[in-house]
DNA sequence: AAAGTAGTATACATCATTGTTGACTACATA
DNA sequence: TATGTAGTCAACAATGATGTATACTACTTT
């Protein structure tokens, strides 16, 4: 109650740290209420940063809108694709249940960001030039071409269902999972269901003859367009 | 030019039509750009419908908001499980592939609704209630227990993959596919790639022993909690 | 010590939205 | 013909967001 010093408490030298700041926080609200409901005075309020400060970062809502999605695709990115190298070189090749297991670790743990590229993608309309969707159809692709996947998959369909799928499901499963062991456990079905599925299947082939039939002469899909 | 009515252009002797024209727009919107940014005065514009009509059937902003979700909901339910019975007893047993294909095609040709349901699901955190989540998950039950699907599926998390990813997939699609052409290519795709999927997996068994050796003495998943 | 930089505080005009109210109209039914 | 219903139209106060501008402060560099 006793020093006032009226205006101007906080000085920061280090303007980029206040540019992440706001970008945090508009990643926050972003992921929380989708991007046509950014504001730049809620923003500015979640960051505790003056809304004038805000807009000398970033002029306009939009600008302000474009740059938080482009950051969310970068973090993405980085967060897991950073330190794919050393990875992949301690164990020779990137291993199938490793590729899932950190998917499903990232989506977890980083709910916010993976609703936030889930918003981009819903509204974008298909986020091709995104670098992370990208990267991840190229490092399936080398791993089925190194025979480790089976030829006739599709590679895009196939890589957009484990990712869509283990991008949402922590949000889906952020329901009933409140306290962090229940939380591990979700993770841990949607790892074994996925890793069960990628292995064997589903369906009982002897029950769905036809099916296998049709399939199983399937030719190799053709992607390019 | 010549005829200026001056006012009430148009008059319903069926609010209940009025009221599905609202909701109808309301669908658009949500779908456009998610629940939060809902406005009356937006649905009312787009529903060709004035701003007061609007209030007289929803009292306020929130209201429209939830009979719009619980709309969606019946609207998806009746869409997909209107006619199943009809359909079930034709086919004695509904296939797999048939309901892959519905499944596929109901995304396909209703893409706001699959929007405005995964809006709702991204919203809520778990649409847990949703009847039609809940028939979508106790039809995959029996079909299990029929015997025609494996027995250590994880049945909810399955369901989850498909259903996931069967609604997102014409949204991330739609942005290659412009005609229809395209787009039933792009549906075609989609279930190829999955049916292919719950039929054989997707990995190259002998690359993956240590895996396979893991997961084939897996129990069946414990789901109760 | 002076000048520049980063941020605060505040005010302002503009606009959109919410929710309410009151007067009016077209239609159907009793 | 009278009454109620469904909807239009217009106005209004309150709220909150956008952008802009101006004066002020603390800190850093020259």
């Amino acid at each position: 109650m006793a020093d006032s010093s009226k205006t101007a408490r906080r000085n920061n030298t280090d303007p980029e740290s206040t540019r992440r700041e706001i970008l945090q926080a508009a990643l926050e609200v972003l992921a929380k209420d989708g991007p046509e409901s950014l504001s730049v005075t809620e923003v500015a309020r979640r960051a505790g940063v003056n809304r004038g400060t805000a807009y000398q970062h970033f002029p306009t809502r939009e600008d302000l809108a474009h740059a938080t999605a482009t950051w969310v695709s970068e973090r993405i990115y980085e967060e897991f694709y950073g330190d794919f190298e050393e990875v992949s070189e301690r164990n020779k090749i990137y291993p199938a249940d490793l590729a899932l297991e950190r998917l499903s670790d990232f989506a977890m743990n980083n709910p916010e960001l993976s609703r936030a590229w889930l918003f981009d993608v819903m509204a974008t309309q298909g986020a091709v030039t995104d670098p992370f969707w990208n990267r991840y159809v190229k490092e399936l692709r080398e791993f089925v071409q190194q025979g480790n996947g089976r030829k006739d998959i599709d590679i895009e369909v196939y890589a957009f269902i484990t990712l869509a799928s283990a991008l949402l499901w922590p949000i889906w499963a952020g329901a009933h999972a409140r306290d962090t062991r229940a939380r591990n456990r979700m993770r841990q079905r949607f790892v074994d269901e996925m890793m069960r599925l990628v292995l064997f299947g589903a369906l009982v082939p002897e029950r769905h003859s036809a099916l296998v039939e049709r399939f199983r002469e399937m030719p190799e899909p053709v992607e390019a367009e």
